[in-house]
DNA sequence: GCATTTGTTTGCGTATACATTAAAGAATGC
DNA sequence: GCATTCTTTAATGTATACGCAAACAAATGC
């Protein structure tokens, strides 16, 4: 097996990758137990493959393994989603801010701009999921700019758990208009250098939109998915 | 091989623990490399487990794999240390003001006011490795109060990587009294329900212990640790 | 009937064997 | 003498085998 750059691609990478996209589509479901033995199976390859990339999928909080309980989905809670946008509102905010620091020019920001229009035109098409995808994007470049490796580590590992949340919940929430708004703030105050500002609106941002989902998963008694 | 409550241990988890140990101790030196099995056989086991503790100290950051060079024992340049201590300075801050939002009680205090207390008497005795010891507990209880199951996990990988740096630099600096009375002002805010002073005077703590080791890192031209 | 014990099964933890492959050294041609 | 290719080697990646311990079931004693 080859990967795009012609560079064999080993099992446990394979592994790593298709089980983090079977929980992150639900192909796997929350809460749910596996055998090694069947993923291994199902995977075509041996166990040991498949422990490795488990092991690592444990330690990103997507699953746990419970000695002859199988390898267990992690469901994600309301309280979870507390603590995670707390921690997304704290160490974006200082990318947000750092990245403003930095005195950025119009080239350096092309990626914030276009996942920007991108999730103006999503909207306008009323397309959640494009606007979830720019969405990522456009935090996972924000944090990109704001130089921390050990940061974007940790929103990446964030990331994956409220995308699973997400995945439920985009369709019952109104369209995110007011999320582009802010976007835009974050962005001018970045390309203009206004680190306080950068800062405090996508503080705002993220704690806006932490209300949303929790309201919405409160509202809708979903208390694990 | 059995631990404290007589439940058997895994040759994994003692590989874990034991290459922790050894990283954290400079017993395994930053920067150099291992073979999986002379680990092994230092270890007295096969090199499976050996691998699936190298796995998981890989995502804490501890070391790296890289095939055919061995395990590598990751270095901690200044630059690290910049990073890992805004994250610190964030997160900390945050776990603080939830403290003082909480409304503990001196009971659930207790443990707080204690690694003070041994700060104290470190600082009298001049004992830095005392110090050092209470100060991670002080650390490490604040966060736990702070109530955020995941920022004490991240808070958790982070310190692993400071105490190798602060292993170098305890000698070095001068005895930590603004230090111990920065936590007591923590201490006090929490006790007292003030939330947003013991954000502050958290951050501000924090943002000083950064300034301290960075100088020290640069002054003495320690690029790697 | 119920509880306790014994047997059986099953899945994991670990060792080990083997295939793979990158790196280092040797040999060859120019 | 240098570069290139071949060979060798050594370390990893992966499969597999097996013992052990936990969970479940059955059987036995009360």
């Amino acid at each position: 097996m080859k990967d795009k750059d012609g560079k064999p691609l080993s099992n446990t990478q394979r592994a790593l990758r298709e089980l983090r996209r079977m929980i992150l589509s639900g192909e796997l479901a929350a809460g749910t137990d596996h055998l090694e033995s069947e993923l291994a199976e199902t995977l075509g390859m041996s166990r040991t493959p498949v422990r490795e990339a488990a092991l690592m999928l444990e330690s990103r909080g997507l699953l746990e393994m419970r000695p002859r309980k199988g390898v267990r989905i992690l469901p994600v809670s309301p309280e979870d989603m507390r603590e995670i946008y707390d921690i997304l509102t704290e160490l974006e905010s200082l990318a947000a801010q750092r990245a403003a620091e930095a005195g950025y020019g119009d080239a350096d920001l092309a990626q914030l701009a276009l996942s920007i229009a991108q999730m103006d035109q999503a909207v306008k098409d009323e397309d959640r999921e494009a606007w979830a995808d720019a969405d990522d994007l456009f935090h996972q470049e924000l944090v990109r700019l704001g130089g921390n490796k050990r940061i974007e580590a940790i929103v990446a590992v964030m990331s994956d758990q409220v995308r699973r949340a997400r995945a439920t919940t985009l369709f019952i929430r109104p369209l995110p208009v007011q999320s582009n708004e802010d976007h835009r703030a974050v962005y001018q105050a970045i390309s203009s250098g206004r680190a306080e500002e950068a800062h405090e609106r996508h503080r705002q941002h993220r704690l806006q939109a932490k209300g949303v989902l929790i309201g919405i998963l409160e509202k809708h008694r979903l208390n694990s998915l």
